[in-house]
DNA sequence: AGATTCTGAAAAGGACGATTGTCAGATTGC
DNA sequence: GCAATCTGACAATCGTCCTTTTCAGAATCT
């Protein structure tokens, strides 16, 4: 009763997960294409998709569920890359004090946001009130931005750098404030230079977290 | 050869221009239940909010091109909204000092924006990244906000409370932390009262705006 | 009253896209 | 070499929605 030929899973040289992967791959690189530039997400189709990705419709069911499950896996990538880079510079950004690190960070924040405007876009527009799950999402990793100015700030506080007092509110305004700038920069709302953004940033940070009072 | 009846227009008592005005308001008053309640805008179709109107496909073909005209005209609409509640305190405001003008307006545009969720909804969620036009649109009005505050911000700095600069940036950074906080705030990110949301508004604007140098 | 216009419901016609199924050929392990 | 599996293209199915058209009845003016 044969059965003689086992799947091994390997097939033109590569094991079924390299396969998997690497098709993965594929779909994620072509959706940031489809996504991350006009007409984007919301006027994409799988058809398209798929043809971007060289790869057919039946493959893609194979990976994801649907195109907004695409989305939100682009979503995560896109958060993972800037959020990096910002840990990487605050890491060597280490012993400094707050305004120093924060004015590393927001460089590195600004320039790995803005470094490709397809991964802007996803961030700032196409991710935006797609789905309630989607927007939990957004809204989890908005606050992990939150998270990390607010344990700065804390940090620089129990330092005696700054006023020790509640910054969640303050520190969710701040990260509003970076969003809308750089959205309203990219669009070509204003001409500046990522100098000044960045130092408008630090400014309006600064002003934010106040030394202590000393009158 | 006949033609005798005229047609004057009135119907049902009403000037055609009366039925016309009434259905348009029927229309976008049903809009702003479908498009600023989930599932929103996208989940839309003419069909269920001419249902929601009690009105016909036909009579919505008469009144707008397709929905996303429908959209676009709540937008304006909710934007004249918030800004005449400004505009009104601002009037009321006059001949204030720059910080008691600016925790003025914000305590009114902070009120008026949230008053209603359909309407926060609409504009800060269901309008972004639906077409290029409106997103035009979005960033026409956007800067309006921009425009106010940097107009404020010359009128203080001419008469020497704060120091003269270029605003326009730091004014921009301000209105996106505005919407930031408020949009986080609406979906439940922090507990806060709308005290502790405008004075920490307040608070930003202020430390963003600083009186010029003494030393 | 009678010719005409306005109204609102219903349905027809089309376009579009998601998802699933089929299948011939390539590639594998043995 | 052979049976089995994997691949990728294609088409069929299916549902949804947009947009236009039709039409019978209500309301109008003379």
């Amino acid at each position: 009763m044969a059965a003689v030929a086992g799947p091994t899973g390997t097939y033109g040289g590569r094991s079924a997960q390299e396969r998997r992967a690497e098709r993965r791959e594929r779909f994620l690189r072509a959706a940031l294409d489809q996504f991350g530039d006009r007409p984007g997400y919301r006027s994409a189709s799988v058809a398209a998709l798929c043809e971007a990705a060289g790869l057919s419709t039946r493959q893609f069911y194979e990976e994801f569920r649907n195109l907004e499950e695409v989305l939100a896996h682009l979503h995560l990538l896109v958060n993972d890359w800037t959020e990096q880079a910002v840990l990487r510079a605050l890491t060597g950004a280490a012993g400094l004090a707050f305004d120093q690190r924060m004015a590393t960070v927001l460089r590195a924040y600004v320039t790995a946001a803005t470094d490709d405007p397809r991964r802007l876009r996803i961030a700032f527009v196409e991710i935006i009130g797609v789905s309630e799950e989607l927007e939990r999402q957004r809204l989890v990793r908005r606050s992990r931005w939150v998270e990390l100015i607010v344990t700065e700030a804390e940090a620089a506080a129990a330092r005696g750098e700054i006023a020790p007092r509640d910054y969640r509110i303050a520190a969710t305004a701040f990260i509003g404030a970076v969003n809308g700038l750089l959205h309203d920069w990219t669009a070509g709302q204003f001409q500046a230079s990522l100098d000044q953004v960045v130092d408008e940033l630090a400014a309006l940070l600064r002003g934010a977290v106040r030394p202590p009072d000393r009158d």
